[in-house]
DNA sequence: CACCGTACCTAA
DNA sequence: TAAGTTAGGTACGGTG
């Protein structure tokens, strides 16, 4: 199944090809390694029988007879019974989403008509799924009340903005007559900009649905009027935040934490036949274990520390499926068959996947530690997984490009064979699962056309996704990709014969299969390997966005959840800004280079996450802003704001603390116990990944700063942006005087130092020092006595010497790395130069690696 | 040949 | 909230 990979491939400059293994040609048998762990799995599994009962591992001629029984692993575990009275019941939630739909008899809220409710989908310590029905949150948006409102105007209010918006539906198929449901008085204060921490009454109104939260904002600033006020425009706060987001926050939720549902204070759903529903009394509507009804102000979520740290026993199921394709085409949907789909399960935070199965297409000889299931009939075969699908309940669903290839192309290839139950592969009954597609644009990321399947409570954790979001590469192939991390190859089998094997007998058809277990069991190492859950969860636990939010939005979602979560503490709304272009500003210094060959030791200092510190200690944020005349206004003495070096005022954290640099100092807390775990950690592999997580968090911390300066984003404050680069700038070059001035012969050192080279938050000095140890020490003392120039927690750091080091030009510069040893260097360090970018041949950087080589290390 | 604008990718 | 930021190198094509 090469076409999948084809079709993907790096976004551009994909440079260097997969390698293929020897010859395509011998279908002789010889078991690969790959087979012989497969067979210790089976031995492994022995022991487990007995628990789980049998894995399973024959050839089963399915035929007609297929059932979700054949094999007692694919079920979860028997669900203890449930009593809401005496049980509180305890889950980690892992998906959620909102549907409209009739209000449940008991539960807060409204009762009439659609009413939204948030489900979230999650799983409990023993391994059981839950379905949350949480009912009464309705979306909200605030606008400032006009001069002279009081409550006496509410009704008035309310009655005229429902009947605008009604009137505003084009066309209202729900018929409904209530859309605005509240209107309050509420005490709070715009984030933008300091005013004195002067609490102004907003109205906060509530509306039916999250869909009639845009027009209502639409209508109110457009010119509104109501009873005896002029008609007027209402610039609105919040009105433009995503559902499940708002409720998180306002609930308090972030994503994978752990759900507490107390005893007393929810309801369970029973089955229900057909014919028996109630719409206020509903039975259950989803294939989760438990399926439970609770207020949304009753369930406790406990925040991502000390035992709910922990990971529930997630399913973790991961596949691969094969085509007949013809010769050089690509495969169609509408034309080639699916033969043989690969499945693979594995629970997280175990070793190995504890179900391996094939379904093929004709028959098939037995592989040994893993269960084949032949078919003759393809429609079968795919009704037949689908059931699979749902039996086993997976909650993360991976495998290599699925989200583009597998799984579009078995929805299709379903439909063109008209196998109606297939596309239901959520957890919801009756939703059905349908093709979308969409496309993602950022400057970080290019633009990223996409499928979307929508697949409810289960979360799609593509592979290919990930790595193309985490991990330069320079080649995304799943045979290069093995080969980069976990040093192993795919089963070599050519795509063009594919065709033939399957049109073989059952032997060839059974290295087919064999390939094609590999093709999923390798997504499910890689994530075990890159700890991609893990980390996806601790950044979604510490930016409090949604799991599937990590690999579908980019990085404004996560600053805004996090400025709302901290607005909300004290009284803060956030404003609706329309976005609009503007002139670039200033960013970071970069020092001219002495270009050159340096025999001598270079130390390098530089400051830890430059622009959030600056944000820290200078207190800048939305919140604590002086606009133009501001100070003034309020009677500000001078000792309680400062200038920033572009002009801009801010008040001290003396008078009032921002938000900003709260949401920092949590979000590099999170990077220091990081960074804390990466020193402890031995292996060096799991350094590697642990640098990633650490590195994953400072770009977290530096969007914060980004956000405040993306102009089409949605919290544009360029004041804040230009005054932290404007600082950095400041700072690199006082850094710059203050060591070439301290460190001269006037003042008894060796040489006078000179400031080489700088970037943004760096200065290279050489010292005129001759040896690394030395250079060390005159580093370690320079940073520490540079930093006692500059307000906590801004801290300039000794990072590293290079010796011998080559400055070729800005950003492109190599040197020998010594940091934890004076004696041996800790590896060749390349910035900018061919051997580290995408876009030459191997041949380029493999000669100038070896250039590098002999000038730095063989001298 | 100088100069400018664009594509691509990287450093920070 | 569709989409973090700017600086800057190299290659290359078009223009005058
Ligand atoms: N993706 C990035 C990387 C950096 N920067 C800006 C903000 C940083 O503070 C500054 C310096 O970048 P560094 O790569 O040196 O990283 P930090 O100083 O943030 O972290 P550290 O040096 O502790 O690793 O550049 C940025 O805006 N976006």
């Amino acid at each position: 199944m090469d076409a999948k990979r084809r079709n993907s491939g790096p976004p551009r400059g994909g440079a260097s090809q997969a390698k293929r293994g020897k010859t395509g040609g011998d279908w002789e048998d010889s078991p690969s390694i790959f087979e012989e762990e497969l067979a210790l799995f089976e031995e492994a599994d022995m022991e487990a029988e007995e628990r789980e009962g049998q894995a399973g591992h024959d050839v089963i001629p399915v035929g007609e007879l297929f059932s979700t029984d054949l094999n007692p692993r694919w079920r979860r575990p028997q669900a203890a019974p449930l009593n809401p009275d005496s049980d509180t019941l305890v889950f980690q939630q892992i998906d959620l989403d909102y549907y409209l739909g009739a209000a449940v008899a008991g539960m807060p809220g409204q009762s009439q008509g659609n009413v939204p409710i948030i489900r979230m989908f999650g799983v409990t310590d023993s391994g059981n799924s839950v379905c949350c029905h949480v009912h009464g949150f309705a979306p909200y948006f605030y606008i400032p009340a006009p001069n002279g409102f009081t409550s006496d105007h509410l009704s008035e209010f309310k009655r005229e903005l429902n009947s605008a918006v009604l009137k505003d539906m084009r066309y209202n198929k729900d018929n409904m007559s209530v859309t605005v449901l509240a209107v309050d008085i509420t005490h709070k204060e715009s984030m933008y900009g300091y005013h004195g921490k002067r609490i102004a009454d907003f109205l906060r109104i509530t509306m039916a649905i999250p869909r009639l939260i845009a027009p209502a904002k639409r209508l109110l600033e457009q010119g509104f009027k109501f009873g005896p006020f002029p008609i007027q425009s209402f610039s609105s706060y919040e009105a433009n935040i995503d559902f499940e987001i708002r409720f998180m926050v306002d609930s308090d939720v972030v994503g994978c934490c752990w759900i507490e549902l107390p005893k007393g204070k929810y309801r369970v759903r029973e089955e229900r036949m057909l014919g028996e529903t109630d719409a206020h009394n509903p039975g259950k509507v989803s294939l989760c274990q438990y399926e439970v009804d609770v207020g949304w102000t009753q369930l406790i979520s406990h925040p991502a520390e000390g035992e709910y740290q922990r990971i529930a026993p997630l399913r973790v199921l991961s596949f691969d499926i094969e085509c007949a394709g013809r010769k050089g085409i690509f495969p169609e949907a509408e034309k080639d068959p699916v033969i043989q789909i690969a499945s693979m399960v594995q629970r997280q935070g175990e070793k190995e996947p504890f179900i391996r199965t094939v379904f093929t297409l004709q028959s098939c000889s037995s592989i040994v530690g893993s269960q084949v299931l032949c078919f003759t009939k393809e429609s079968q075969l795919l009704q037949s997984w689908a059931e699979f699908v749902r039996t086993v309940d997976a909650d993360i669903i991976t495998g290599y490009n699925i989200q583009n290839f597998d799984l579009p192309y078995l929805l299709n290839r379903a439909a063109t064979l008209k196998v109606k139950l297939f596309p239901y592969l959520g957890r919801v009954l009756g939703i059905k699962s349908v093709l979308r597609d969409s496309s993602f644009q950022s400057k970080q990321m290019g633009r990223r056309e996409n499928k979307i399947l929508n697949m409810e409570g289960r979360v799609q954790f593509d592979l290919l996704q990930v790595l193309l979001r985490d991990y330069k590469l320079r080649s995304y192939t799943l045979n290069a990709v093995s080969f980069h991390f976990l040093q192993e190859q795919k089963e070599d089998v050519q795509h063009s014969i594919i065709t033939d094997l399957q049109n073989g007998n059952e032997q060839t058809r059974r290295r087919l299969a064999v390939y094609c277990l590999k093709d999923a069991y390798l997504p499910l190492r890689l994530l075990q390997k890159l700890m991609c859950v893990i980390n996806y969860m601790e950044m979604a636990r510490v930016t409090g966005v949604p799991l599937t939010y990590l690999l579908s939005r980019g990085q404004q979602i996560k600053v805004v959840s996090q400025l709302l979560r901290q607005a909300m503490k004290q009284g803060l709304v956030m404003p609706v800004v329309k976005p609009e272009g503007g002139e670039d500003y200033t960013g970071a210094t970069v020092i001219e280079p002495e270009k050159g060959y340096y025999s001598v030791p270079i130390a390098t200092l530089d400051f830890s996450s430059l622009y959030p510190s600056i944000m820290m200690a200078h207190n800048l944020c939305y919140t604590t802003l002086l606009q133009k005349g501001s100070a003034e206004k309020l009677g500000l003495t001078p000792e309680d704001f400062i200038k920033t070096p572009t002009g801009d005022l801010f008040v001290k954290s003396s008078v009032r603390k921002g938000l900003l640099p709260d949401i920092l100092e949590d979000l590099l807390s999170a990077r220091k116990k990081a960074k804390a775990e990466l020193k402890k950690e031995t292996d060096p592999f799991k350094k590697q990944v642990l640098d990633g997580r650490q590195l994953a968090l400072k770009i977290s911390a530096n969007s914060v700063y980004g956000f405040t300066g993306a102009q089409v984003g949605k919290l544009p404050c360029l004041e804040i942006s230009q005054s932290v680069t404007g600082f950095g700038r400041q700072m690199i070059e006082q850094t710059k005087q203050l060591v070439e001035s301290k460190y001269t012969i006037a003042n008894g050192y060796q040489a006078d130092a000179k400031v080489i080279y700088g970037d943004t938050d760096s200065v290279m000095v050489k010292l005129g020092v001759d040896t690394v140890s030395r250079a060390m020490e005159v580093g370690r003392e320079a940073a520490e006595w540079v930093s006692s120039h500059f307000t906590p927690p801004i801290k300039l750091e000794f990072e590293k010497v290079y010796y011998p080091y080559l400055l070729i030009n800005k950003k492109r510069y190599a040197g020998l790395y010594f940091s934890s040893s004076a004696d041996t260097h800790d590896k060749m360090d390349c910035k900018g130069i061919e051997t580290v970018r995408r876009d030459n041949c191997t041949l380029v950087a493999n000669l100038i690696n070896t250039c590098l080589q002999t000038i730095l290390i063989d001298r």
